[in-house]
DNA sequence: ATCCGTGCAAATCGTTTGCAAGGAT
DNA sequence: ATCCTTGCAAACGATTTGCACGGAT
């Protein structure tokens, strides 16, 4: 998926809930669309001013929050850190967070996530969303 | 291990750490080691208070980050939800947390925390920690 | 012309911390 | 007699919100 493809999808699926694009949405779509690296409101915020749109902290929180309720985007909460966020339209996966750097790995399992849900069942549960985070390091 | 086996280790951990034990600590040693549900701090609190020792909410977090230090208790962060404590004598778990009733429920899976040290291998990495959540609802 | 969205600053929530007084060693 | 601990209240950082104005539909 391009970024284009991605900023028309956010603003498509926002308008769909009524929201209306205002040129600091448009702008933060844009910003989102662009990011391959998990960045949090305040990264976001930034980008977005330094790409000359006048923003404020309060409307990138609320646009966020917009676009998580409408399944675009993803917010993750890893430890010891604010909420960074990513676009929902890649496959299921889980995250690897080098304690070193911050930097953010996602990987796929099938495995664990079957035996994830058979965990569950076995307790007579069924599993709503899961939350897997290796904190991993650099191995010498 | 019995609570009051739990409640000696705390002060032996401590005390080994230079840390001094107060009328206030030893009535949140016995809290803790009498807690089966992984409470947070206000219930902690609350629960020291019902057994009529004075204590504050910041020495309560300042007993709760001595222990963690000196590793006899761990710190869970859950979504959206305030930290919640657990004794570290029991062997490594993972959580399930009914998204209903906010009940924790413990499990442990060989196979699981096998694959995980397998993926982390395979890109490189050691993992230092990691956390597995099931966010789960009972099956009707 | 509607209402929704905006920026700002103040409010929130869980947690941490500076301070002066008190208690464990 | 040390020097750690306490309670209080203020500080904290991330996020949310009330308000009056401005802009998208």
């Amino acid at each position: 998926m391009t970024h284009e493809a991605r900023a028309l999808a956010f603003e498509t699926a926002l308008r769909r809930a009524g929201v209306r694009i205002t040129r600091q949405r448009a702008a933060l779509l844009r910003v989102l669309a662009a990011a391959e690296d998990h960045p949090d409101a305040i990264q976001l915020f930034q980008r977005a001013t330094a790409a000359g749109a006048g923003v404020s902290l309060a409307t990138v929180y609320r646009t966020l929050s917009a676009l998580e309720t409408q399944g675009v985007i993803l917010k993750q909460v890893f430890e010891g850190a604010a909420a960074r966020f990513e676009p929902a339209d890649t496959r299921h996966h889980d995250h690897m967070i080098d304690v070193d750097t911050g930097e953010v790995h996602e990987f796929v399992n099938e495995r664990i996530e079957r035996l994830q849900a058979e965990i569950a069942a076995e307790m007579g549960y069924e599993i709503v969303r899961h939350r897997l985070e290796l904190y991993v390091r650099r191995k010498p």
